[in-house]
DNA sequence: ATTGAATATTTCATCGATGAAATGTAAGTC
DNA sequence: GACTTACATTTCATCGATGAAATATTCAAT
């Protein structure tokens, strides 16, 4: 009873997980005989997962030689933040001149957890970041949740996973960072910080209760550039480019090592 | 040597296009044996194949009770065609500011090939409409063939593929009912034939060559409108709502008996 | 000591087999 | 004759085994 997944769905929903929280880092072999150990199944119901995720490029299959995590890289993660910006604006936009009270309602209590919120700061815990990051998407989900178009919806959700890795990736990164050059830390945390601070969502709030079809999308638009902008300044403004390029740019060599 | 392909690849391929061509048809059952007869190998390979159809929405899974081809509906028609709106017209928006000549060059060529390509009619040989609906997808493919944006192309992919086996079915269905109705058969094909004229993608083709960024959304969004508007007259104006509604909703009943 | 060839080991891709779940069929009861 | 129950068949999900490909290791020769 109650039991509508099959074992097979569990495990496609864990190892999912397990990419998305970097618990399988970018571009780490994914060895059939490690893999059926860890989760304690066969080689077989492992392979189909792999085989899925690969559709999802969570997972690269190169031909006799296994499979891999994604690698990660810069360029990617612009490409990522741009379709994010057109899709999910173009959906936001339509939950604007389509939603209901129940979207309003929805949209109301995701607003007032994510305010209530300590803003964004690479600097606490990992538990206030969790929280954070769960209701930022939270609310970003309530944002459009009265849009419809549900193919538009697959691939908003397929970009924001996607995206929650590289931020769970760059967070760690600067955490890390910190901890070796903690002379760049303010610097560094205040640009993170102004591109994830309340303010930003408030005009996206804003927009939403007025119901103002017009602005939802360039303000929507408005909104990514800002996390676009912090991470073309991170990349640009670090010695060396050291922040984003060691967090990203050498992801190769690092798993290797 | 040349196998760059496992044997695995090659499936995958054949059978995605066993499905996009409805060779599988929409809604019918994928036996395990039946299939692995069929392609000629083990269950194994199949199975993971039908995995990776299956995140893409070209197979569902049920758990014990395997796997079938995705059914068709009219409301995923229209999702797919607004999505494709959105998603297309912002890329063929960036091809027309990024493209370079070797872009102008191949649409170019693609028009002309198009051009030349008797206009598209139902009651054409097969022969001719498997012409111009290659040549039809090889001009939309050029006219964002600049536009980068790698995951927005991915998802433009998706839809393409799979409008092109709603766009089949259709074209089947229409010249199933001359058979049987032929009285119908001036006006519906009236209606079809306008959306596929010439003329809509001289529209297209003008505002790319004059690279006239602001208009390249606009337009685009309107031509596939006149695509959107030819499915719903053909829902709306035919007694009973017999031609589309006959080919896309009584799928279900059909596939069983 | 480094290179290169031969060998051993690992890992993959595919197969066939097995138990479990679901479906279809036949018999027996009211 | 319709409905339930028991049985037989089909089909799936998973496993372990096998041959092939790739990787790692050994050892000899320069």
């Amino acid at each position: 009873m109650t039991q509508t997944h099959s074992k097979s769905d569990a495990l496609y929903v864990k190892m999912r997980h397990d990419i998305l929280t970097l618990s399988l880092a970018p571009d780490s072999p994914l060895r059939l005989p490690a893999m059926a150990e860890r989760y304690g199944i066969g080689a077989t119901p492992i392979r189909e997962c792999l085989h899925r995720l690969s559709t999802e490029k969570l997972v690269v299959i190169e031909h006799n030689r296994g499979f891999r995590v994604s690698s990660i890289s810069l360029s990617e993660l612009f490409d990522l933040e741009h379709s994010r910006s057109a899709i999910e604006g173009m959906l936001f936009q339509r939950a604007v001149e389509n939603g209901d009270d129940a979207w309003e309602a929805g949209l109301i209590g995701a607003y007032h957890q994510l305010s209530r919120t300590h803003p964004m700061s690479v600097t606490g815990t990992q538990g206030d970041i969790d929280l954070w990051n769960r209701r930022h998407s939270a609310f970003h989900d309530a944002l459009i949740a009265a849009a419809g178009a549900p193919w538009m919806q697959h691939f908003q959700q397929q970009l924001k996973d996607q995206l929650g890795r590289y931020q769970l990736f760059i967070q760690n990164g600067l955490r890390d960072l910190f901890e070796s050059h903690p002379e760049n830390a303010p610097h560094v945390a205040d640009i993170y910080a102004k591109a994830m601070a309340t303010d930003p969502h408030d005009d996206l709030y804003q927009v939403a209760l007025a119901r103002d079809v017009a602005a939802a999308r360039p303000v929507f638009e408005q909104h990514v550039n800002l996390s676009i902008r912090a991470f073309q300044e991170l990349s640009a403004l670090i010695p060396a480019g050291a922040v984003v390029a060691t967090t990203l740019g050498s992801t190769s060599q690092e798993a290797r090592a």
